[in-house]
RNA sequence: GGGCUCGUAGCUCAGCCAGGCAGAGCAACGGGCUUUUAACCCGUUGGCCGCGGGUUCAAAUCCCGUCGAGCCCGCCA
């Protein structure tokens, strides 16, 4: 049916709910004393058949309605679960008027525990109130909404009907609060950092630009807060986390949303073993708390998160897998090698690094600590041995943190700055990405930054894992799209509605 | 940015290869039914076939373009 005629039918039964002086829209407020899954739980044990006395009130979305006549059967679902209520025309007050309630409405009801001969535990409606009428018609009841654009570009619609989208956000919002505990009681300081920045840094990413009119200045939203968070550390604060919503203008695939939520953390006085025995230890105990175990099962292979956990140099890790030893080979040797693999790069570091993409990452299941970047490609860090003294975590092949002894030479610092920027000038690559000089960071640290370990955490990845989900947009409840046509709502097809509410 | 795939009723899908009346189930509407749970039975309604061109006597179907989405690749957790 097409919609304009099929929402008519909707809103005629509005208009006969406010005839009747029940017009949904001017409820405030029902009392609930119980939720579908609590009852479930506590009258299990009746008898089928058995009907108690035990009064409950409860609201929800009305996800199914089977007549029978004298009597009707209809599945109320709320933030709990589902539960069936029964209407019966010898006991329910108003039986009629109930051929204005359908699925998609969200109703309150008040009635008596019972179990049907059929042995469900349902509630036998005494009396019952429209708290919020549905305009439109809910998706199929038996195949739901599978459309992964509507899902997503209807979120809304996609939690009503998947059950297991929703339960995504909870897990989510469980590991947050792990997370979070578990840095407090390490007595990290949660702050906040600016997502308006005048210069953009803590990453090698394109910035979304926008512009200030009362300052008349450009400014970018962040691409990281690492240099932010550093400052603090220059401040006096020992230990720092954000959990940082972070803006990148590139392409959009499974692993990449335009915006995203990184926990980033900085700790004083340690160094990068140190911070990696941190994350293991935080990480075990996180997921073992979140779902049970240190294994989890994701997209038919099981991840182990119980430490210790393997630490590779990178360039081991290339040779292991690849059998090709980088240490060994001269720039020449490098590039020429890279360039049959179709890898084009103009750094070593950066040939150095898609090697290691090209010959290793997709072949790391369990959590796995590489280290010993090469240098040129990590200007916020310290060096060691002529590497950077940093790592990235890498789980079921995606890279899921990044961290490094802090480069605190204020120095050093600006001299990689400098080369950042003279490599941008000469680089014949279009697009390519390089850090902006930062002279206030510069200026932070010549005031003195404690020698400092901190990490980077793409926490979508981490979420797509504990909620085994292949891609990103899954674990962003309203993941970016490009914009859609002309969307029209109610009163566009039907403007007498206008009226109603004046 | 390049390649592949998809877009048909509110939802889930068939029809497209090989051009010939626009289809099904669910939902909705009318009727029946006092224990169903994808309830059932009888009846009815419902379409910009993403959008725009082209080829053809004839296009949902073939061709070109375009918009949107998904996957792969190149680049940013």
């Amino acid at each position: 049916m097409t919609l304009p005629r099929l929402v008519k039918d909707y809103i005629d039964r509005l208009k006969e709910l406010r005839e009747l002086g029940k017009d949904p829209f001017k409820i405030k407020r029902f009392e609930k004393n119980a939720s579908a899954e609590e009852i479930r739980e506590k009258f299990s044990n009746l008898e089928a058949g058995e009907e108690t006395e035990v009064r409950v009130k409860i609201a929800g979305r009305l996800m199914s309605k089977r007549k029978h006549g004298g009597v009707i059967f209809s599945d109320l679902k709320d933030y709990s679960g589902r539960i069936q209520l029964v209407f019966r025309k010898d006991y329910t007050d108003e039986f009629k008027e109930l051929k204005l309630i359908e699925r998609g409405d969200i109703v309150g009801v008040e009635g008596n525990v019972i179990k049907t001969k059929r042995g469900e535990v349902s509630v036998l409606v005494k009396s019952w109130v429209v708290l919020s009428k549905a305009l439109r018609p809910l998706p199929d009841k038996w195949h739901g909404l599978e459309d992964v654009e509507t899902r997503y570009r209807q979120r809304y619609v996609d939690f009503i009907m998947n059950d297991d989208s929703r339960k995504n956000f909870i897990l989510i919002n469980k590991v947050l609060h792990l997370i979070r505990n578990h840095l407090n009681e390490n007595e990290f300081v949660e702050v906040y950092t600016p997502i308006l920045q005048p210069v953009y840094g803590g990453a090698f990413a394109r910035p979304f630009e926008t512009y200030h009119n009362f300052l008349e200045q450009k400014m970018y939203l962040r691409i990281a807060p690492e240099l932010y968070l550093k400052r603090l550390l220059v401040g006096g604060f020992e230990r720092v986390y954000e959990f940082a919503p972070c803006f990148r203008n590139e392409d959009v695939d499974p692993l990449h949303n335009p915006e995203f939520i990184q926990l980033e953390f900085y700790w004083a006085y340690i160094e990068l073993n140190e911070l990696m025995d941190f994350l293991e230890e935080m990480f075990e105990s996180i997921v073992e708390k979140a779902v049970g175990s240190t294994k989890i099962e994701y997209q038919g292979r099981t991840i182990d998160f119980s430490k210790p956990w393997k630490r590779m140099r990178m360039t081991d890790a290339i040779k292991e897998y690849g059998g090709v030893d980088v240490d060994n080979m001269g720039d020449e040797e490098l590039i020429q090698h890279a360039e049959e693999l179709g890898i084009k790069e103009e750094r070593r570091g950066d040939v150095i690094e898609k090697l290691f993409d090209y010959y290793v990452k997709d072949k790391i299941v369990n959590p796995t600590f590489i280290t010993h970047f090469p240098a040129d490609i990590s200007p916020l860090a310290k060096k060691a041995d002529g590497y950077a003294d940093r790592m990235e975590l890498y789980i079921a092949g995606m890279e899921v943190a990044n961290g490094f002894s802090e480069l605190n030479n204020p120095i050093e610092q600006y001299k990689r700055f400098r080369e950042e920027e003279e490599l941008r000038k000469k680089s014949e690559k279009k697009g390519l990405e390089t850090m902006p000089m930062d002279k206030d960071y510069v200026r932070a640290l010549e005031y003195g930054m404690p020698p400092a370990s901190g990490v980077g955490i793409g926490l979508g990845r981490l979420f797509m894992i504990l909620c085994n989900k292949a891609t990103l947009r899954e674990v962003i409840a309203f993941p970016t799209l490009a914009k859609e046509d002309e969307i029209e709502v109610i009163p566009d097809l039907y403007p007498e509605v206008l009226e109603w509410y004046e």
